[in-house]
DNA sequence: CAGTATCCCAACGGATACTG
DNA sequence: CAGTATCCGTTGGGATACTG
């Protein structure tokens, strides 16, 4: 189980062939694989609400926080310092006064976008089926 | 902003109709909607891990923690428990010496499913690419 | 406006021991 | 084997105040 990322010395690997790469040497199930970690990282409440926010271009971190109701100014910062070491969005400060910051998906927080958006949507649509679920459960002997 | 599920008078709603519905009815961006609480629930690290384990039909508890390495026996059944209360998935007791305890999908589980996995595999797809952006990040003055 | 720094409480989550 | 209960350190995350 590899500890530290591999150079990638083939220019012309392509998506499929990383695929095959990353499916040999990580996989999530192990306890020690790195994978672990990042997906860690990735379930994360304000992440799931940060990518899709988004979408449709550069935000400011006010409008960000505006969007995304109730989100501490902490972890809002905390999280996009995150995303942004992580390579999933860019900072660009425009030094004017007062300073300007906005926040963009990478080419690789595209990548991530519909994945997020997918449990965010799961979460609004399949909502009345779990509220029954739970019903259920708590009505039961 | 709903606090609690609408009752679905319309028995013959369908698929389009209940995500339309859900649209109007929910929103994860506002602070006070209940999806909040339940896409908290679904970004956590051991539930993308255990809907993906299940995979393949029934799986018992041991088996489980053993696929699952590292997980503790105390965060396994307490995920298990609140995947069951949400209807995600069901718990079979056979009364047997001794018990033997069978966790499967249910059909909202298998709707899941796909989500998760693909949270899983993109951490596993991705891992070079964010290991290449957080030594960038942090070799930089 | 964006960001950093504290303070501080609540929750998460592991280790261990005990029951059916 | 599956599950519960307790202990207890670690982390998450809000509130507040202050800097550029």
């Amino acid at each position: 189980m590899p500890e530290a990322p591999e150079e990638d010395t083939m220019a012309t690997t392509n998506a499929a062939q990383r695929r095959e790469q990353a499916r040999r040497d990580y996989d999530a199930f192990l306890a020690g694989c790195p994978t672990r970690e990042l997906l860690s990282r990735l379930t994360d409440k304000w992440v799931a609400l940060v990518i899709p926010a988004l979408a449709g271009g550069p935000q400011r971190h006010g409008e960000l926080a505006h969007r995304i109701a109730g989100v501490s100014q902490k972890m809002l910062t905390q999280t996009l310092r995150t995303l942004e070491r992580d390579g999933l969005v860019t900072r660009t400060v425009t030094p004017s006064i007062p300073p300007r910051v906005d926040y963009e998906l990478t080419p690789l927080g595209h990548e991530l976008f519909p994945v997020m958006v997918s449990i965010k949507d799961w979460a609004e649509t399949h909502m009345d089926r779990v509220f029954e679920a739970r019903a259920q459960f708590d009505a039961r002997p």
